[in-house]
DNA sequence: GTGTTATGGAACCGTTTGGTTATTGAAGCA
DNA sequence: TGCTTCAATAACCAAACGGTTCCATAACAC
């Protein structure tokens, strides 16, 4: 998958409105009439947004009768975890957290403070490329 | 984490640069001008990347002399990550799908057939929902 | 054929996005 | 007090997005 698939793929995730649709999809495919049932848009934006889907590669499509079927594919998805998953290793290490922070303390003042108000609780990670960073 | 809390995180991770950005933070606090180093743009336009990380959470700054440090925050990629595992079952169910593949060329003449002229090698799941479908 | 149903396409519109250059601001240093 | 450095903001622009309405088309049902 190159770089800008994943950006498709990200980037068709990013509205609420086509995550639903996924969702819906995984308990069977579905036409577009039935699909645009629970939205509160018109059928031709519905259709707009299973073509995103669809470049994004997270549908396919058939046609039975006059309906025309979406079918949830799977794979891109499997793909956009396998990038995040890259970053699983940060959202559990609190312990050493703690331990780069008293460290951290001691070596200078200001100890890279608080970022956002609300996520002040949160301890900061110590800055393993410190020398490039203040090139 | 609402809606539109993963919508704002998908968005931010549809963009090459941004997910650049992040996979550089992972090694280690940056920044800005470190971080704007390997990238073709322009310095504001990376200070504008980084107000998109820091909207959707997935970055945190503070300062240190002239210079500002983001950080990262892995958060809200688990929780995007949550979001896809749903989908986790979708992505190697092939044998039932033969099964089913099978059944559904008893019921009915034509049989939902290929999608995407090049994803045609996959077996399309039987659409449980079928009543609703032709509503 | 004619009508009906389901869907895609065209044209349009306001907002957002991603980029630019130029300017401003804030923190150290002479 | 300046001067320099790092980064944010302002103003602007073209392209993409998400929605609309209106119309065209495709497949079935008389």
């Amino acid at each position: 998958m190159t770089v800008d698939q994943l950006s498709t793929v990200f980037g068709a995730l990013a509205d609420p409105t086509r995550r639903a649709i996924l969702a819906r999809l995984a308990e069977g495919d579905l036409a577009v009439r039935d699909l645009a049932a629970p939205f509160p848009v018109s059928q031709p934006a519905i259709s707009r947004h299973l073509k995103v889907l669809e470049g994004a590669g997270l549908i396919s499509r058939s046609r039975r009768a006059t309906a025309r079927l979406s079918h949830l594919e799977a794979e891109p998805l499997r793909e956009a975890t396998a990038w995040l998953a890259r970053y699983q290793a940060y959202w559990d290490e609190r312990f050493e957290q703690l331990d780069e922070l008293l460290a951290e303390l001691q070596r200078r003042p200001e100890p890279a403070a608080a970022g956002t108000p609300t996520k002040v609780k949160k301890a900061r990670k110590a800055e393993k490329k410190e020398g490039r960073t203040q090139r």
